[in-house]
DNA sequence: CCAAGTCTCACCCTTCGGGGTGAGGATGTG
DNA sequence: CACATCCTCACCCCGAAGGGTGAGACTTGG
């Protein structure tokens, strides 16, 4: 059987290097061909995962998105937020699954191979229950709150403000109003400051991402 | 004899990477207190590195202040660049040895140690001559002049205009010029674009330093 | 010598970012 | 219930950033 053509979409270094060096033994079943936080999927893909952020509203949208995408045949969420609210909606709106961050390389992989070829959703169970609810999203120990982190996240993105307005759904004055927020809990100033803090601390997607082979 | 403590003044985080990985076998001679690219040296060390960005005019004006700064003994000057104009000028402005980036690690101890203990000036012959000319600084490749590259990385480390002016003895207006052309030559319209071209680019320098051991 | 490129600076203009304030609704905790 | 904390949005203001143009001085290579 072919390798499972795989996209990572929307997601963060840490994590973009974790699946990079867990699915690297497992090269000959799953192939991530696209890694990419700011685009939409460019390549045809058997799955993208989603990593939704901290558990948005927005992302129902996302998700839908991705879903109606003709290049993308499945959609799976892959977070660390297991609540069951947040699973049911995903799975409501369309995603073939919903899989754990904590999942160790070996289910991960058996997880995308059963929403490949299956026609149910899967949803593998926590390995670790209760374990990840807290340090659930970069930044919380600063006291950042969730809108606050994403925006953040989105100016670590390089995106301006009327970008992250359009992404969010959210007004542009809801948007300054949470970057100040964020810039006067992380102690900066300014959005060039912002954008290297969002660097050191996890924000910032693999932009120099992995050339995909064909 | 005690290790001497050494400061790496003004670098970038593949050097001090680098340095650090090369002199962590020689603990015992050489101890690397500070490495800050933004601030001035706060304490005091036997010996300053100073990297001179691309051999431009600013380095003397800095490497005077440095020779003048009472917490600093020594400075030296440790480049890519070896013209013989650049090491002349350097010594000349009070510099006590010029040290190529190409040297190995024992190499660079024993210079380092020689500066120290000895009133001549030390520079080392290269051990690679014609060697690293090219490959200068960080975006050469793309076409940046000299001033463009010190610009952008002046911004990857969180300066606004006015703040690259007055480390750069420019005025605010050309420091501008040279945003506006360094902009054109990356191909990003906003400071937070060329902020994560430069830490993709090896413009960040390591802003989460070594903690100095006492 | 001329052309190209760089370095330097000034002036103008527009947009965007950043900060302050106020305010209504939702949610959750003591 | 009262209080705190979010979330959401609007309005105003100012300074910074970004972009265009022009121009003189200097260096370097053909």
């Amino acid at each position: 059987m072919a390798a499972i053509r795989v996209a990572l979409v929307n997601d963060y270094e840490v994590v973009v290097r974790g699946l990079e060096a867990m699915l690297r033994t497992y090269v000959d079943r799953i192939q991530v061909v696209e890694l990419d936080a700011s685009r939409d999927v460019a390549r045809s893909v058997d799955i993208a995962m989603y990593d939704t952020f901290a558990g948005q509203q927005g992302d129902r949208e996302e998700i839908r998105q991705l879903i109606s995408n003709p290049r993308v045949s499945k959609v799976v969420v892959y977070s660390w937020n297991l609540q069951p609210d947040l699973v049911r909606g995903a799975l409501h709106n369309g995603a073939a699954g919903y899989l754990s961050k904590s999942l160790p390389a070996g289910e991960l992989v058996a997880a995308l191979e059963a929403v490949h070829v299956g026609d149910e959703q899967v949803v593998p169970h926590d390995p670790h229950p209760g374990k990840v609810i807290t340090g659930d999203w970069p930044g919380r120990e600063e006291g950042l709150t969730p809108r606050e982190a994403e925006v953040l996240a989105l100016i670590t993105q390089g995106l301006n403000n009327q970008e992250i307005a359009d992404r969010t759904r959210l007004s542009i004055n809801s948007v300054k109003t949470y970057i100040r927020g964020a810039y006067r809990r992380i102690g900066v100033t300014t959005r060039t400051n912002a954008v290297l803090w969002g660097v050191e601390h996890g924000f910032h997607p693999d932009r120099a991402r992995m050339r995909p082979r064909e």
